[in-house]
Formats: structure tokens, sequence, C-alpha cells
DNA sequence: TTTATAAGTGAGTAATCACTCACTTTTAGT
DNA sequence: ACTAAAAGTGAGTGATTACTCACTTATAAA
């Protein structure tokens, strides 16, 4: 287990007994910062939402922006995990013959992780731009772990003639590009459409594996 | 010229004759937008940056949410401008007789626009979420204007058997996801990383006419 | 040159900010 | 029941916030 693998243990774990106060004190906090974004979030206001003193918050957080690093990375953490497998090769030949397959199970996998974290991953994409720390963390984790890893699947497709030869990364790009655009537009910024989301997903599935088609259907 | 075309070309039109220590405050409330927030930037740190008395910002901005909205109203009008067209079957039988070279001709100018006004839309992604003004905006000109006025264009290249039949939002949805996913990935995600810009945006253009390659190839 | 209007100033304001600390209450091991 | 550690409190801190206003300076038409 190498030390990256071990920093994303422990964010994941942080999340241990914690008093019926401190658990209000983060959902309180989520939702604020989802609603007006952790700028203009006092932690008076946290506080108050929470029917928790101030100092209470200080008690457990040294500043508010530990606060934001609690609530946030062990969702980071979480959000990625499912992607960092030990042994890619298996995983194809056993579970995802086809390309396809993969990305439908990958798609629903993310999907429910969304639905069940969406104020929390609004807040991450809020907030990534102007925090370092989120920024090294999401830089160590996704360009570092994910997409050297996905470079790989998809190279293994590729020699498979599932997949049409093109540089791997852009490949990575567009299928990310896809799959995310889907689910933000739908969960974050049309959630009030009325979507058919299975017949949608699966369009979405079908235009990535007819963009990238290779030489065997 | 309907109601809402007034409003468009009015946000254009804004930009007159501005004084010195105006465009200074525009200026540095940009930059300083874009490195921190809007929220935890204060107007006395921009009336520094600027070199300028923090009443001057107040004398020509009321409150500091005036500030953001002159700043970013404009370039949002600005953005979506060029979707608006009075006669799209004029356009398209002598511009574009392929769709191919319709999004082409797109990605191109959108790309330029981009990045003149990086900063800006920067802003502008970050702070549409919490400011219902802006979202109004947004969804009056997107949703409503650009949404049709693109699902015509997609079923005016169905007809000709050029675009997959399907849902034609679905079609405009995946487009704008490809395209933008690459624009933004390319400028404000991994900015830093060697591309080769001409033919990632080929890629990417071709995956799209993949994806939703017609009868008729 | 006068004069009205607009642009610019900076000290001042009440409110709010993140955070501290001396203190009280709760928890849990013996 | 005793006790030490952890959890919780809330009044208080100085700094900073967006914004005001009485005043000065620059602009430009008559």
């Amino acid at each position: 287990m190498t030390d990256r693998d071990l920093k994303i243990d422990q964010l994941i774990d942080a999340e241990e007994e914690l008093t019926d106060k401190q658990k209000k004190i983060i959902v309180s906090a989520i939702e604020s910062f989802a609603e007006k974004g952790y700028s203009a979030t006092s932690t008076s206001e946290i506080a108050k939402k929470a029917g928790v003193a101030e100092g209470t918050i200080f008690r457990h957080y040294k500043t508010k922006k530990d606060l934001l690093l609690a609530i946030v990375a062990p969702v980071m953490a979480r959000f990625v995990a499912p992607f960092i497998i030990k042994d890619i090769q298996k995983v194809l030949h056993q579970d995802y013959e086809q390309f396809e397959d993969f990305l439908r199970a990958m798609l629903e996998n993310r999907r429910d992780f969304l639905i069940k974290n969406l104020p929390t991953l609004k807040i991450l994409m809020q907030e990534i731009p102007f925090h370092p720390e989120l920024r090294e963390l999401f830089k160590e984790h996704i360009a570092l772990k994910i997409f050297t890893q996905f470079e790989k699947l998809v190279e293994h497709y590729q020699a498979r003639g599932q997949i049409i030869e093109m540089p791997a990364y852009s490949v990575v790009r567009m299928t990310f590009t896809s799959i995310f655009g889907y689910l933000i537009a739908r969960y974050m910024i049309l959630p009030e459409a009325d979507w058919d989301d299975e017949a949608e997903a699966e369009r979405t599935i079908q235009f990535i594996m007819h963009g990238l088609a290779g030489t065997k259907s």
C-alpha cells in the first residue's frame, strides 16, 4: 500500500464517532456553504442553525477553513476511490469485456454517489479554485491516479479494437466530459426539468460509444 | 425587435465612455474577484489596487453587488449574442451546409471570445449559483433563446440526415457539453498542460460528429 | 469668467467577522 | 463515588466590513 492510498483511506475513515452537536455543525455548515457559498457564510450563522454555541465550532475545528476541509476532503476521496483499482486487467476480463458495459457501470455508480452527496460536491466544485490545499488533493488524486489508471484502461480497449486509435488522454477527457457533463446538467444546472433518466443516460452512452467507435464493432 | 433583444443590446452598449479611474476600478475588481472570489474580496482592497478612494467606487456603483453585475452582465450578453440569429435558414444554407462546418465555426468563435474574457467568465461561472439576478439573466438568454434556437438548427440538420434521430434537446446538450467541456478543460482546469490545440479541437469535433452521425454520411 | 454638474475624496459609522478564553457540564474509566 | 479528560458555553476581542456624507476638485457649456 503506497503513501497515497494510505492518505485516501485516512480521509475516508475520518468520519468516526461524532457527537450529536458535531454532526449538527457539519450538517448546518454543508447547508449554508452550499446555499450561500463558503466565504459568504459566517460561523455565527452556522452555530445558530446548528443550535450550538459559536465556541463549540472552534473546539472541534481550529479555523473556519478547517471545517470546510473536514467536510469536503472525505467526499472527494470517496468520489474517486472506486476508480482506484489495484488489478485492472482482472476486473476488465471478468466484469467488463465491453467498454460499453464499463461505461454504463461507471455512470450508474457515480450517479448514485452524486445524488447522495450533492450539496457537498457543489461546495467542492465551488471552492476548489480558491483553496490550494483542495487543488493539491484534487491533482494528486484525479490527475495522477485516476487519469493514468484510465489511460491504461483505454489502451486495453483500444488494443481490442473497441475504441478508435487516438491519444488516450483525449479519449479520457471526452468520456469524462460527456458523463459528468450529463450528470452536472441533470442534477446541478437543470434539476427541475423533467428528465427521462434512463433514456438520457443510454443516449449519452451511445453518444460516447459512437464517438469513439473503433475498427471492430 | 423584441423586449429581450433590446435588453441584450442595452447590456452590451453599456460600456461607454468611462473615466480613467472607473476603468481602473473595473480592472482591479475583475482581477480580485477572479483570484479570490466575489465574497472574499473587499471594496477597500479593490480601491487600493485601483489607486482610488473607496468612496469613488460607491459614487459609480450603489453597492458591491452592482459592481459585480456591471462587470459580468455585459460579458454574458456578448457571450450568447452570436447564437441569436434572426434568420437561421438563410445562414445555414449560405454558410454551413454541413453541421460539421457549423460546429467548427462555433468552436473557434467562442474559443476566441473565451480567451479574451477568461477572468470575467470565471467570475460569472463562480457567482451564478448565488445571485438570482444572474441566474435569471442566464435562464432568459440561454435556456429560452439559445436552446430553442439550437433545437431548430438541429432539426434542420436532422431533416437532411446529417444528425441521428433523437430528441433535439439531447443533441444540443451533448454538443454543448463536448465543446464547452473541451474549452473549460483547456483554459480553466488545465491551462498549464501543453495542448495541441488544433488537433484537440479537431478530435472533439470528430467525436461529436461520429457520436451524432445520421443516416447519410 | 461664471456656474452648474459630475467626479473624486477620506474620515467616520454601525455591524459583523473569525476567533479566544475562563468557565461549566458531560462522559467514561476505575 | 471519584476524577480527569473531553465537550460545550457565551461574553468579549480587535480587526475588518460595506457603505455614507460633507467636502474638494475637475469638466464643460453659456
